[in-house]
DNA sequence: CACATTTTGGACCGATCGATACAAAACTGG
DNA sequence: CCAGTTTTGTATCGATCGGTCCAAAATGTG
């Protein structure tokens, strides 16, 4: 073998993560990126090859945290409305207590929207895996009587995936817990049995 | 006097705010304004002092661009529950004929946070005159009878401002009518009188 | 027609961009 | 303890970044 790696290139992804999620892709320099994993420029592109596949691996990163998060919360709540609502606290309390830091994938969204393939992929990915979650959640309570059962599944997912994408947006312009419980509150209304 | 500018102000800001619209403040390089306004690096700084400065020249233009259609939209239709359908086709209607752009607004929100002030200052005095006007909406709605009267009508403003935004981020990221359809099909059923 | 004033084009600034080259350092298998 | 392999730090690459300088060009005014 060789010399091993000094450092946890998972960790390494994490911290990169946090970087492009602060300032965003083209607002994080290679410099910025050793700043914030503590690696010199060697190492992040001797095991990265470029800023780009990091920003890959950090996306990927980020997406697969979100999506095991998001399964284990709506499968450990309750009914089919308990788990929306679920949804909905959690990211109202993830916000507040990240002061409003919003959510990568949004931001990556905004700031490539279809231009990059690679990037599109990704994205593309991440919300067919969460559609297919909500989709889920929303069948469920249907069954459950908890979901008005005269909307499709899908519509609802949508809806619910919308809702959470709008209220990271203005958790990151600074709104406060209060306009997104109210916007949460009528969200989880609009998708209840009737 | 002396020699007279050989451009429209108003149009050189409205193709820097389209550059700025497609790929970010950080993603559009001076010489990309020069290109997209068809001026020289001189009298852009000429006339606008910073690349910052033209931003914020553009974020305004958009800003008013912005509240100056969403009025007349919002004036021109009938009841309260009418405006807010109105208001989401219409944003609908705009993303496909457009292609999926977004908003410059929230493309913004979404790399800046609230890292920049001048930035912030204008994300918020935009997100006040939209809210007073949504609000004045829902009013109108709850006092005609086709908006839900249980609600505050800063709830529900703040309610369709955030699903705006979310139709908005899903067009970017390429999202079809039918989808966006389907969630605004459900945002308007919850604010309607029951 | 000359003067004062402004705009314009193009050269140019230091700084920083993403990325690479290379040799010293650090490790493992033999 | 040596050979072989990989990582690491540093120096550096050409390109581009945002921004400035300056002389030529173009106007209204006297």
């Amino acid at each position: 073998m060789a010399r091993p790696k000094e450092f946890d290139e998972r960790a390494a992804i994490g911290r990169a993560m946090d970087a492009f999620w602060a300032r965003g892709y083209e607002g994080t320099s290679t410099q910025a990126l050793c700043e914030a994993t503590g690696l010199g420029r060697s190492s992040i592109y001797n095991t990265f090859t470029s800023k780009h596949a990091l920003f890959m691996r950090a996306l990927d990163h980020y997406a697969e945290r979100g999506i095991v998060a998001r399964t284990a919360l709506l499968e450990e709540s309750g009914s089919g409305a308990e788990r929306f609502r679920a949804l909905f606290s959690y990211t109202i309390d993830e916000e507040v207590a990240h002061h409003g830091r919003g959510c990568l994938v949004v931001n990556t969204v905004a700031e490539f929207g279809e231009r990059d393939p690679e990037v599109k992929a990704r994205i593309e990915a991440d919300t067919r895996r969460h559609l297919a979650l909500l989709s889920a959640c929303a069948k469920e309570g249907q069954l459950d009587g908890t979901i008005d059962g005269d909307r499709d599944p899908g519509a609802i997912a949508e809806f619910a995936h919308s809702t959470v994408a709008g209220l990271r947006l203005m958790s990151r312009r600074g709104a406060g817990r209060a306009a997104m419980e109210s916007v949460a509150a009528i969200a989880l209304d609009a998708i209840a049995a009737k």
